[in-house]
RNA sequence: GCCGACGUGGCGGAAUUGGCAGACGCGCUGGACUCAAAAUCCAGUUCACGCAAGUGAGUGUGGGUUCGAUCCCCUCCGUCGGCACCA
């Protein structure tokens, strides 16, 4: 198969471009102030999520986003745009690490092996990156800079007033006008519990398996996402980020951006804002509140018990002797179960009497405090007020143990048990009568005036788990002196991970580096943080690194980071940022959240010159195998580009990769497709070349510069504008379907003008380059006007004169069917088109003997009858 | 369970301020070229009936609005993705 002869010599010429454009350098994009830079021309950023280079190589799915960008990176520079275009590495991480450890291959070392191929690969490809900027979050020039926001983090806090966060300094400047007298340890205290990065000892996701703690995120199904380990609840010392602070903003300055409407809702419901109120039930007999969080405070009357989670601080204090021993027995059968016992067993509900009880502050009443662990310690206050009535949850909870259902919610239709809608307050005093909205407002007036109670809003999101118990990832910038951490100073980054012969986990909770005996220990007798930071880290910040990467001094340059994240317009707040992003679905929360936050701490504290990160978001559909499944080694369903570039080319990748189908939309691979797309670009050649007797390739005798037929113009210039408005949508395969119908027209042409082929090379080169770029140079050797290169011309312009029909088709309609079609000169007005429907035989025979009922004629497009 | 997206020929997919359903490609059928094949070029290809002209049906299901619905509204079914005791 791979000795039958190619239809093109595509072996030959993609090489040879992709090596031309290397040594002109032809897609670096200069900085505002280097030698090249073109002020004049707007810029535009255009950025793939940079891929974590695996062991296994990338195939054709990692493709399609980077195809997507490369075409659009390419179209844009046609147009006249300064464009940033950059690829770097996303290379901490645990799947390293973890193949490290199984390999004995040291995870730098393997690390650099994958960079090296995966960039191989896609510079096979003919991606037109600005490899100068290339960046590998691994490099101490990069990670030393993810340590320095760290440290921002570390050194700043959110103040709620501004809703921003500020230097950490202008906290303690008002602390101490505030309190002079206030102790050195306590004005500690107050500083550390403000910033943004703080140590928090709490129940975390720690799986033995990987010896390392999760982020909730990282946990699927009470597994972790990376093996598959089991996963348990521990509580631990752990770096946290403070993501909660901006959970608001994070949902509000969502609006603005251009986004799939999917996606913004992923991240709404991940935020999980919930309005509602705070109420104080106090412990009967103690001197002690157990403050609940509830949506509903309309249904206060009707809480018949109160619900601690098992890890509430109140539950020994409201526990009496008798109930202590099965109180202490379920708390401890609670604290051990892993979180995928705790969903397994969801279904069936479980809980102890604590032996206490709390006074209703609406109506004094008595009532019953449980433990239990369908209350989550994590959200709200962990601890509920039952509404067994109004709450499917308490509902089950109080069936199973034989609680009080009291129902204080008429429904606005009968309903047989437990009713969560809205409806009229009843059987709830003052609130009697009222709907459930106003009943809201109502009783949380009530309770802010009594002091019992206020509203609040509580969120799904959780602070950001940031550190982690192992060694192929940043070191944190901190020490610990006195059982106090400390952020060591700017001059001292990078915090560079100490040469580990042997970074296996410890098997316990200590991190690897705990093995570097020397390193942890300073010569003033500190000790070092041994955790290192998580996988996310690095991607948080990776694109502004792209506009000045080599830059030693600062994490990034100013004016670069300004001018190709805002531009050089006016600073519309909302505006700026990468101006297209493409990437998977699988980032649409974590990665992209995390990505907005420390964007949001950065644009706070001035360093860069945007609120959000990315302006336009697209997430290309997956590509599944022939077999309609997911591709994976397993299912040996994965095609490697390697093979596609060997048999059919670059440009046949790059082009069946759009073809396939919308970018946004899954769909399957199909080999015979990428047949088919090779054949098109072997008919683009041949409308160029023909091969002699001995099989030489030579340019086409039949090409001329002769005037184009009407016909011809209409061709080419609609392609141009499909081809350009389709671009601009993101809308591939129908602009290469348009190019396609180009070629048909003028392979059956006995003469071929030059011209037009000229037109559908430029359009054509941002799709297929190398077979553009070829074509190109060789009709320069006998033509005029192929001066330069094919990608560095500028784009073409359609006229509408030449799209211009003078006869239009009509479509005779007879009661909505299609009767008959006629041609009439355009733009003939309704009366006339009217009239030539009446005339016609098809319309005259089914009216015959039939009355007419109506006519509607829409100019230029059809005409529908109405008979009776 | 809740939230969201999507259902169009044998296949991937086009077409929507409501106006000729099936562009383009794959596959298939026939023809040209060839000693022959491959490649290429030309023609045809939603389904049913028909030699044909044509007739009827048709965008997951059932209904509605409309002169007219792949498109708008309601119902149900299916596929995929997310969340999952979040009070």
């Amino acid at each position: 198969m791979s000795e039958r002869r190619k239809q093109f010599p595509f072996p030959e010429f993609e090489p040879k471009w992709q090596q031309v454009w290397l040594e002109r350098q032809t897609f670096h994009a200069p900085n505002p102030r280097e030698p090249g830079f073109e002020p004049a021309k707007p810029k535009f950023y255009v950025l793939d999520m940079f891929p974590y280079p695996s062991g296994d190589g990338l195939h054709v799915g990692h493709l399609e986003g980077y195809t997507a960008t490369d075409i659009i990176a390419r179209y844009k520079r046609m147009k006249g745009f300064n464009v940033l275009h950059p690829m770097g590495w996303d290379a901490f991480g645990l799947p390293a690490e973890q193949f490290a450890i199984k390999t004995g291959l040291h995870p730098s070392v393997a690390t650099a092996r994958n960079i090296g191929r995966f960039k191989n690969q896609l510079k096979k490809v003919g991606f037109s990156y600005d490899w100068a900027r290339e960046l590998t979050t691994t490099d101490p020039g990069y990670y030393k800079w993810t340590q320095w926001i760290f440290l921002k983090l570390y050194n700043s806090w959110f103040d709620p007033k501004i809703k921003a966060a500020r230097p950490i300094e202008e906290l303690i400047a008002t602390r101490q006008l505030e309190f002079p007298d206030q102790s050195e340890d306590e004005l500690r205290d107050i500083v550390d519990e403000h910033r943004l990065a703080y140590v928090t000892e709490a129940p975390v996701n720690w799986c033995p398996e990987l010896g390392t703690v999760l982020a909730n995120e990282e946990v699927v199904e009470g597994k972790s996402e990376v093996g598959g380990f089991p996963v348990v609840r521990r509580p631990m010392r752990q770096w946290v980020l403070r993501i909660t602070a901006y959970a608001d903003r994070l949902l509000d300055e969502l609006e603005f951006l251009d986004w799939p409407e999917s996606i913004k809702l992923l991240q709404r419901n991940w935020i999980g804002r919930s309005v509602g109120a705070q109420a104080m039930f106090r412990a009967d007999g103690l001197d002690e509140v157990i403050n609940v969080f509830t949506t509903r405070p309309d249904t206060l009357f009707g809480a018949t018990y109160v619900v601690l989670a098992p890890e509430h601080p109140l539950v020994n204090r409201v526990t009496t002797p008798a109930q202590r021993a099965a109180v202490q027995e379920y708390r401890e059968k609670v604290s051990t179960k892993s979180d995928l016992e705790r969903t397994d067993l969801a279904k069936e509900k479980t809980g102890v009497f604590t032996g206490g009880f709390a006074i209703n502050p609406v109506n004094q009443e008595r009532i019953p405090i449980w433990i239990a662990d369908y209350v989550l310690i994590s959200y709200g206050t962990g601890a509920i007020m039952a509404v067994p009535g109004h709450d499917e949850r308490d509902f089950e909870f109080a069936q199973k143990f034989g609680l009080e259902i009291r129902y204080v919610v008429e429904p606005p239709a009968p309903v047989e048990s437990c009713f969560v809608g809205d409806g009229t307050a009843k059987n709830s005093g003052f609130l009697d009568g009222l709907p459930t909205a106003e009943a809201k407002d109502k009783v949380i007036a009530w309770l802010e005036e009594q002091g019992s109670g206020k509203r609040s809003i509580t969120y799904k999101l959780r602070d950001w788990l940031f550190s982690r118990q192992r060694y192929w990832g940043e070191p944190f910038p901190i020490i610990w002196r006195n059982g106090r951490h400390e952020a060591l100073g700017e001059s001292d980054l990078p915090i560079v991970p100490p040469p580990l012969d042997d970074y296996r986990p410890t098997g316990t909770i200590e991190p690897p580096l705990a093995k570097a005996k020397g390193w942890i220990t300073l010569s003033d007798g500190a000790t070092r943080e041994l955790n290192t930071m998580p996988q996310w880290a690095g991607s948080c910040w990776y694109f502004l690194r792209f506009t000045s990467p080599d830059n030693a001094n600062r994490f990034v340059d100013e004016a670069a980071e300004r001018y190709w994240m805002s531009g050089d317009g006016a600073r519309q707040s909302w505006r700026g940022g990468v101006d297209l992003y493409v990437g998977g679905t699988e980032h649409a929360v974590l990665h992209l959240l995390y990505a907005r936050f420390w964007h949001k701490v950065l644009s706070d504290l001035g360093y860069v010159s945007t609120i959000e990160p990315f302006h336009r978001l697209v997430n290309q559909g997956m590509i599944l195998g022939h077999d309609n499944q997911k591709m994976s080694k397993s299912r040996g369903n994965v095609v490697s580009p390697d093979d596609i570039i060997e048999e059919y080319g670059a440009d046949a990748l790059r082009l069946y990769e759009m073809f396939l189908g919308p970018l946004e939309s899954t769909k399957p691979w199909s080999m015979s497709g990428v047949e088919g797309v090779y054949r098109f670009l072997a008919r683009v050649w041949r409308l160029a070349m023909d091969d002699d007797q001995e099989g030489q390739w030579q340019l086409s005798s039949s090409l001329s510069n002769v005037e184009l037929s009407a016909k011809q113009q209409k061709v080419v210039h609609s392609t141009i504008k499909k081809v350009s408005e389709d671009l601009e949508s993101l809308s591939y395969n129908t602009a290469i379907a348009q190019m396609m119908i180009f070629v048909n027209e003028f392979t059956g042409a006995q003469i071929r003008p030059v011209e037009a082929l000229r037109t559908l090379l430029i359009l054509l080169s941002p799709f297929a380059p190398h077979l553009a770029e070829e074509i190109w140079w060789r009709l320069g050797t006998s033509f005029a006007g192929f001066q330069g290169m094919a990608c560095e011309q500028p784009w073409p312009e359609w006229s509408d004169k030449y799209l211009a029909e003078e006869e239009v088709q009509i479509v005779i309609q007879i009661n909505g069917k299609l009767r008959d079609k006629v041609n009439v000169r355009k733009d003939l007005g309704k009366d006339e088109i009217e009239q030539v429907a009446l005339a016609s035989m098809k319309v005259r025979e089914a009216t015959r003997g039939k009355s007419v009922r109506k006519i509607i004629a829409v100019p230029n497009k059809l005409v529908n009858v109405v008979v009776d």
